[in-house]
DNA sequence: AATTAATTTAGAATTATTCTAATTACACTT
DNA sequence: AAGTGTAATTAGAATAATTCTAAATTAATT
């Protein structure tokens, strides 16, 4: 689990520009999120870490991953009331969580088509953050009729 | 708290689809939301509820509300992972969060919107639900210079 | 080496929600 | 009207993700 030193660097930046230090286990668990492109829960997280570092306990996780959300590194998913997880791209994007298996899917979607929605709002509010969740299924297309 | 005809009518033909029977709790509860446009959380149904059915339980509430989910005449609102809210709108709209007073407002939106979002979906995704919130705050704009 | 502030840690506490098992309500037979 | 069966309600216990607390560790600075 080692960062590549573009993202040492951009990790490094992220976290002094909020003044936070960035220690063993930040690196750790933002190196761990970065490769491995799923959306893993906290506790996933947890039990991965302690692979390579062993020592980690679970409130450092969920502090790592408060302050890594805050310095704009990884971004916090949500489907109902489940366990949040997290992911590390930061292209625009929505979610497809397949009621089936639970999988989590980025879905890419153009920038344009978040301004267009920005457009609805009042003119008062400020989004900072908007989120897309698709909720449903995914169908086996088998071409042998 | 009571239905007009017309939503007990809507409200019966829902439940009975699911095959799921129109109880006083369920109606009351159902009422409950209609006729307050907010977004209660289960905790604030009961409390509303209790001032008129003092002997209704949290159980049922939360029984009730996954009901009246399940037939289609509410929806779930979540936002990271505050307690679940409630909401009796079911035009295409999507959900404002202030953080700064956690109120939460609906904003139409053009069913055309959600149409171009379903376009860039791989095609053997079938959504059945898609949930849109913003984040963000509401900014006073005072003319007075 | 001493001081300070931030971070990590273990475990307790919290809280929304779900589960369990008993009771109640109601439609349908006899 | 009494009995039967099924669904719904209820109270309270259980669960599970997350946050809190207070002590220990770390790292930077004097």
């Amino acid at each position: 689990m080692q960062l590549t030193p573009a993202y040492k660097t951009i990790f490094k930046k992220a976290l002094e520009k909020s003044s936070l230090k960035p220690t063993k286990q930040r690196e750790h668990i933002f190196s761990l999120i970065l490769n491995k492109k799923d959306h893993p829960t906290a506790d996933e997280i947890y039990t991965r870490s302690r692979e390579t570092m062993p020592s980690i306990s679970l409130a450092t996780v969920y502090n790592c991953l408060e302050t890594l959300v805050e310095s704009g590194l990884i971004r916090q998913v949500n489907f109902e009331r489940e366990s949040t997880r997290y992911c590390p791209n930061l292209k625009p994007h929505a979610h497809f969580h397949c009621k089936e298996t639970g999988a989590i899917y980025d879905v890419d979607l153009p920038a344009s088509l978040f301004d267009s929605l920005k457009k609805h709002l009042p003119k008062n509010f400020q989004p900072e953050q908007i989120d897309i969740n698709f909720n449903g299924s995914i169908h086996n297309t088998n071409n042998h009729s």
